[in-house]
DNA sequence: TATATTTGCGTAACGGGTTACTTAAAAATT
DNA sequence: AATTTTTAAGTAACCCGTTACGCAAATATA
């Protein structure tokens, strides 16, 4: 087989690299989750898990935790609810907020779906070689472009070589 | 600040940093070309690599040195057209398939962009604290899954834990 | 040579996430 | 108390990539 051009463009393929891997687990659940009936998406996972946790929350908090937008974190609400997974109710002291809670649904199917997360978390320590490595670099990359982002490196860097 | 949910998951949490992770790149990237007025899309930078080390190729082969489907290929070769970088012309040979090159315009750009992405190698190269550590994760990762993916292991990880 | 299979690529329908904008409620200021 | 500012969420418009399908051209097989 011919060499991955991504990986030919070293520093310069890391983006679509990480992406292209992303996508390469998320797939592979969703058949996974097809091949097994069950009707729910890869990324729902983090979801249920954090008001497993939480029990209560609105959507700035979620988005907040997880470090991701609010509009997304209202799109996979919004499908969660359609699925009867997801309830919520008015915040009794602030009227723009929803509180947010697993339904019995939900709750019903946590066992069973903690079953198939054990494994598909198996799964994950086997693709990393039973090594934690990548999470330490990710932690590292992510404190990282937290401090100062791509663009703001980058504009600092012309400047620096400008003269 | 509160802790990082997507982290505190380990290895469940994997999947989403690396597309959250893939998106903070992309995302600052776009604003910085935003910023300096440049009318190119982050990841038209592979294709631009790509077709300059080849000079000609068609969809499949573009699709399958970055290992991604062909219909991504053709989405990003469009816009590229409609923005004037990708030229096209029939195969002599076979009339399927379109022989894909760099237009004129494109490669009088070149030296400005290369100044550019020179730039965002070296902000690549800062986040990664000058260490190639996670591109060697990325590549076991990589070549794992291709071994073995996702689904298949937790299947046969489900199955070995059954009995 | 006629028929069947494979291959290239374009499209549709999804799912993911982002930024920009809007609206309404809460909080802060004057 | 009235007005301004901030905050929570929803929506729209985009970009990204995937799988599923369809169709025509090329290749293989009968």
């Amino acid at each position: 087989m011919e060499e991955d051009f991504l990986i030919e463009m070293d520093y310069a393929g890391l983006t679509a690299r990480l992406k292209r891997l992303s996508d390469a687990f998320v797939y592979s659940t969703k058949e996974f989750y097809k091949s097994i009936d069950l009707d729910i998406e890869p990324n729902w996972h983090m979801i249920f898990l954090i008001l497993q946790k939480n029990e209560r929350m609105t959507v700035m908090e979620i988005a907040e935790a997880l470090r991701l937008s609010h509009p997304a974190i209202v799109k996979l609400i919004n499908k969660m609810k359609k699925h009867g997974y997801i309830k919520s109710e008015i915040d009794a002291s602030d009227a723009r907020k929803y509180q947010l809670r697993l339904s019995e649904k939900a709750l019903e199917k946590l066992p069973q779906l903690e079953k198939y997360w054990a494994a598909g978390n198996e799964s994950v320590a086997e693709i990393m070689n039973h090594n934690r490595e990548i999470l330490k670099q990710l932690e590292m990359l992510e404190e990282n472009i937290t401090k100062e982002d791509f663009k703001q490196r980058t504009e600092r860097i012309l400047k620096t070589n400008k003269p």
